[in-house]
DNA sequence: GGTATAATCAGGGCGACCCCCGAGCCACAA
DNA sequence: TTGTGGCTCGGGGGTCGCCCTGATTATACC
């Protein structure tokens, strides 16, 4: 053999399909080899501590809960864990949270290849893999947007058609407060009516559907 | 050999990651076998007809053109071809617009490996292969909202931030036009406001960001 | 203790949105 | 021809979104 200690990973993504892909690429790949799939995001946190694999292929969007949340479950007890988050979001919002979490590399599912091995040699290496794709716009939307816990309630309640009286009705307020909230939001969002704001905020991951 | 003659099959998907994933799948099932896999939506039409495989598995998104425009173009030409979308969609639209074109059946990417055999092998056969999943959110939202294109168009304009009056400069119609037009989207859509609209449309497909 | 920010609230004003009614033009089908 | 439906346009009126200036609490940080 020539890979006396293989890097073990451990994939987490809720489709079947993208699980047996990766583990394809990276068992063909010498020096690598997939230990253990799983398609939940508590089960994944559960499996880590099982299996202690040097590095982690973590999906965002889970069944259960958020990746970036099963990202700082397992940071917060092993913070020397190495994750790279797997995903198709590119929203700012997503890849702030994931990387605050812990994540140490962040790539995009139309990588190729060559870059999903470079990733996990570089993390597992103790180096960073953040793509200049990400990277750039990273470093366009600084400062980050401080949206708040408050205003993404009222955006999410927003979005889901609710004027800003049946948003105050809902969150116990008066409409006084919301229009304030809504005022912010659209000044921090930089746009001039909540559809737009609605629209970006989804563009950026600040919110779902 | 057990198979004289194994199910042929062409896999349409940006991701590669996802191409290799359906290759390990399909190719370690007995019977069928993965002849080619590509990325983008011309070069799989353009496949397709220097192939002729007997089942073409087919992403929605793609980075050049639609995934139904694709399949539209190849049952043009070609119109007992046995197209499986296969997406992470699950809009009304998406699914009205690829049945449309000619696609025999529907998967969803969370789907499990014996689906995906169980849907190639349905549909090698002449059957079609519509989950239930996405069956009954078919019969539940017919009749099918006949939004009409310059609807969307409208829709469009109002999720990127656009006032009724600047939809009507852009459309050069009067802004009585796009009051009329927004009644009616409201009206189809079954919401009260243009924001909620946008989410809506957003989630059934009809719109994208 | 001083500063900053989030969250709360109020009144007044203007324009946009949405609804109601009406209408004509055009293409396509029965 | 008649009918149907999409696209176009107008007036009037009520509601709501958004802006403006102001304010008080609470919390956190230095």
């Amino acid at each position: 053999m020539d890979a006396p200690n293989p890097i073990t990973i451990l994939v987490v993504d809720d489709h079947p399909v993208v699980r047996d892909g990766l583990q394809a690429i990276i068992n063909s790949e010498p020096g690598m080899q997939v230990v253990g799939d799983v398609g939940k995001g508590v089960e994944a946190v559960a499996l880590y501590f099982a299996l202690r694999p040097d590095i982690v292929l973590m999906d965002l969007l889970l069944p259960d809960i958020h990746g970036a949340e099963a990202i700082r479950r397992i940071c917060e007890k092993s913070s020397n864990a190495q994750i790279i988050v797997l995903t198709t979001l590119d929203g700012d919002e997503e890849i702030y949270r994931a990387l605050e979490a812990g994540a140490r590399g962040y790539l995009l599912k139309d990588m190729v290849r060559r870059e999903l091995v470079q990733a996990i040699r570089d993390v597992a290496a103790g180096k960073r893999y953040i793509p200049a794709q990400v990277g750039a716009r990273i470093a366009e939307n600084l400062p980050r947007p401080d949206i708040t816990a408050r205003e993404i309630e009222v955006l999410q309640l927003i979005a889901s058609g609710l004027r800003n009286k049946e948003v105050a009705y809902r969150l116990t307020v008066s409409e006084a407060t919301v229009n304030a909230h809504v005022k912010h939001i659209l000044s921090k969002l930089d746009v001039s009516d909540r559809t737009h704001a609605v629209t970006v905020a989804l563009r950026r991951g600040i919110i779902h559907l």
